[in-house]
DNA sequence: TTGACAAGTTTACACCGTAGACCTACGGTT
DNA sequence: AACCGTAGGTCTACGGTGTAAACTTGTCAA
């Protein structure tokens, strides 16, 4: 039988989870050894049981979101399609918790999603005409630009309290729109727009087209 | 005359310099207010005389980068190329400190450099075609890839020791290596590229073309 | 001469990650 | 059945961080 005092309690995952929800509720900055120990009633050293550092628990952080990942099955559609596919994929995984998107970057040569994710997109790019090196440099360079098209979506990024957050972007909208129009018409013009995007789909639809369209645009220079 | 301890000592230029060289040298979490306060022979909180908080003085650092920008002057060349110019120039300042081009990202709206360096990649874009508020929503990202790409530039990113970034990267290149091939041809195949691309004017110039010709590739569809 | 004020100091607090030594109970070996 | 290695958790402690609050001091204007 075990007692209530159970001799082996701390289960790694679930720290994880705890790590997760705390970042996404107050950012990555709020995620504590001391703040984890304490939810799961444990002493902070207790931690470095199952984790090597902190680094090393974030690193867990980011091989969950690529977990997430759901790589759509191979089609007999144009290669850029399912690229367009793949990646949106990607950023739909990482969505779910922005803060944290960046933790990804590190872990996607090292945890075997972000491999099979890192294959695949090669895989399209050298079939659509890249060779092998130019496909490394340019699926790396398009999944930094997703992950941080993530990382700074301004809808999600603000402090999770809604009242807050439309204070915050009230005083924002301010300041912009209260620049000399003479110097800056477009910026005062398109104020609303910077601060905060309109739709949300709309970006990440544009994010990912962007990177998507700059693909075909060098492939067909060279 | 003016005695060996000088009353008014602390220039907050100053500050920003050796805050800068620190971080270029040894990242940004070796800034410390301890640190920049010793190395001026002053105690840490005289600091908050010149800076609101750490935030503040972080801030002071991203403008700092975003005054080294050098916008090109208007020519009669195509939007595009111009449009590539500047973004080219904007690059250039950011990677005199790779470390801290993230800074730039809060102050592109708020320091004057970077409205008007806003302003004038508006002015572009809307010149080539597209209306105020898709200038606006693509330009913000634009910038955004842009800072990502010095920020994760793979060659700059390793400590400043050059022996152990050599022995970083052979670590780096032998996992990738030891990889099985059957299931990663690609990846294990690229491996050198991936963990350090050749060139770093080709990892830079490949990153502006993606942007611009993302952005020209959108126009079009649209 | 006085007094406001800006700049720097002192002290203190709460918090952080983590090194090192210690306990303690389980599971396999003999 | 006795043993002991070891995995998991605890305790204590250290050096580091940003910064709040109250105090000192030199400068200059009135």
């Amino acid at each position: 039988m075990i007692t209530k005092e159970t001799p082996r309690r701390l289960d790694p995952q679930k720290v994880v989870d705890s790590a997760l929800t705390i970042a996404d509720e107050e950012g990555p900055a709020a995620v504590t050894l001391r703040r984890l120990a304490q939810l799961h009633g444990v002493t902070p050293m207790a931690l470095y049981r199952h984790f090597k550092d902190k680094d090393d628990l974030l690193a867990a952080l980011g091989d969950r979101l690529l977990e997430d990942v759901v790589l759509p099955a191979p089609t007999d559609e144009p290669w850029d399609k399912q690229l367009h596919a793949v990646l949106t994929a990607f950023v739909n995984a990482l969505r779910a918790h922005p803060r944290l998107a960046d933790l990804t970057l590190l872990r996607m040569l090292v945890a075997e999603p972000g491999l099979q994710i890192g294959e695949r997109t090669m895989e399209l790019l050298t079939q659509g005409g890249f060779s092998v090196d130019d496909a490394a440099e340019i699926g790396r360079q398009s999944i930094c630009s997703l992950i941080t098209l993530v990382t700074t979506d301004p809808i999600t990024r603000e402090l999770g309290d809604p009242e807050q957050r439309e204070d915050s972007l009230r005083k924002k909208r301010a300041a912009l729109g209260g620049l000399p129009p003479r110097k800056y018409p477009l910026i005062t013009a398109a104020a609303d727009t910077l601060v905060c995007p309109t739709s949300t789909e709309r970006y990440y639809g544009l994010g990912i087209e962007l990177v998507v369209a700059g693909i075909c645009g060098v492939l067909k220079k060279e």
